[in-house]
DNA sequence: GCAGTTACGCTACGGGTCGTAGCGTAAGGA
DNA sequence: TCCTTACGCTACGACCCGTAGCGTAACTGC
């Protein structure tokens, strides 16, 4: 929902919060009724009651308004504490494979990932809005399991940024993959055998 | 390169191989110049001197097209023994991370993906072209490790197969979000990291 | 050779989407 | 009240889609 940081034009008609809901929302109806690619400027201003160029007034096209209008889902995501570092890892695992299925996400992520790859600020707005959300899970995670004395503090901030890096990567590139991809399901059972995986490494998960 | 299993009509003109191999080759240009979303058949019909209703008689429109043009360029992934299990899995994330990184393949994987969300044909199109072929790397580079005394066996071959499809996700799964998602650089530093992660996972790899 | 069959190049077309311009009207602020 | 900006609506040229139709080219079997 950052379009437009700057607070707003102090003079003359402000926009419609309310149009801009609807928008977002008749975007995400969109995407479950069409998919990515069906999906048209013209048939989301119509579902939202509103003019094509109202669309136009506020994003540049179709990809920016898909990555606003599926950000805010990635916002349902959270980590409550279980318990263990295994228990935290298995519940996010299932959460964003929850998230995963749903239509709208399923056939807007991918096509913002590869729309991104040919366009730089498209790509920082989708870090801003998905990515960065996601990671500070991971960040969370890290914490609470070297509190509970799991996972060893790293001895300088650069190694802690780039293993934060590399274990948020290993995680949500895993089930995207075997989402998107494998096209198989992240069922409770997937999800014990990869935290297993994580934690002992191919070396230690022989006994799965 | 699977399009009409068939061996061919017995009768009349056969088709152009000439003129497949052109095609193919003036997608895989057209990719680079253009991206996947700016890509159409009448440019690829332009650039191979073929046609337009030629590409329709082979490829049912644009996303079909698209997997055949790439797949071939996965054909170059191999795995040479290179003595342990941690060098072949270090080797493989490095071959992979270099084919990610041709404008081709990022721009074009992704998109077929997400369109194969909403197309079951496409999505076993894709697994046999591209997957599957990958998908072999992990199976002999298992096969290796055993023979090695590095991994044992699996008891039976459904546990075998999970395991297999697990491991595959997980480094398919990792390079993609590092290389797409993320857009950071799979250097040598990053395999050497990731391999250690896999191998020894998070409560061994905290030496790094 | 000759007929039969299929592929090819070319042109043309209706249908759809894009992104914008122009206009009159609505909703706020000085 | 004037000024400024947003909105809805219509219309438009540009582009791409996927197909039909036709004449020609290439190969097979008689």
């Amino acid at each position: 929902m950052s379009h437009t940081d700057p607070p707003a034009p102090r003079t003359g008609r402000p926009r419609s919060t309310a149009a801009d809901a609807a928008i977002l929302e008749a975007t995400r109806a969109s995407l479950v009724d069409l998919g990515w690619s069906k999906l048209t400027m013209g048939d989301v201003a119509t579902r939202a009651g509103v003019a094509k160029t109202t669309l136009y007034r506020r994003w540049a096209g179709k990809n920016e308004l898909v990555v606003d209008a599926v950000a805010v889902l990635f916002d349902e995501l959270e980590l409550p504490d279980r318990g263990s570092l295994a228990a935290d890892v298995q519940g996010v695992v299932l959460q964003f494979a929850t998230l995963l299925e749903r239509p709208e996400t399923r056939t807007a992520l991918m096509a913002v990932v590869a729309e991104s790859t040919r366009d730089d600020s498209l790509r920082h707005r989708i870090r801003s809005a998905i990515v960065d959300r996601q990671k500070r899970l991971v960040l969370l995670g890290r914490e609470r399991a070297q509190a509970r004395g799991e996972l060893r503090y790293e001895d300088d901030a650069s190694t802690a940024a780039r293993n934060a890096d590399l274990i948020f990567d290993v995680i949500a590139g895993a089930v995207v993959h075997r989402t998107l991809v494998s096209a198989e399901p992240v069922d409770a059972e997937w999800a014990s055998g990869f935290t297993t995986l994580l934690l002992l490494g191919l070396s230690g998960a022989q006994t799965a």
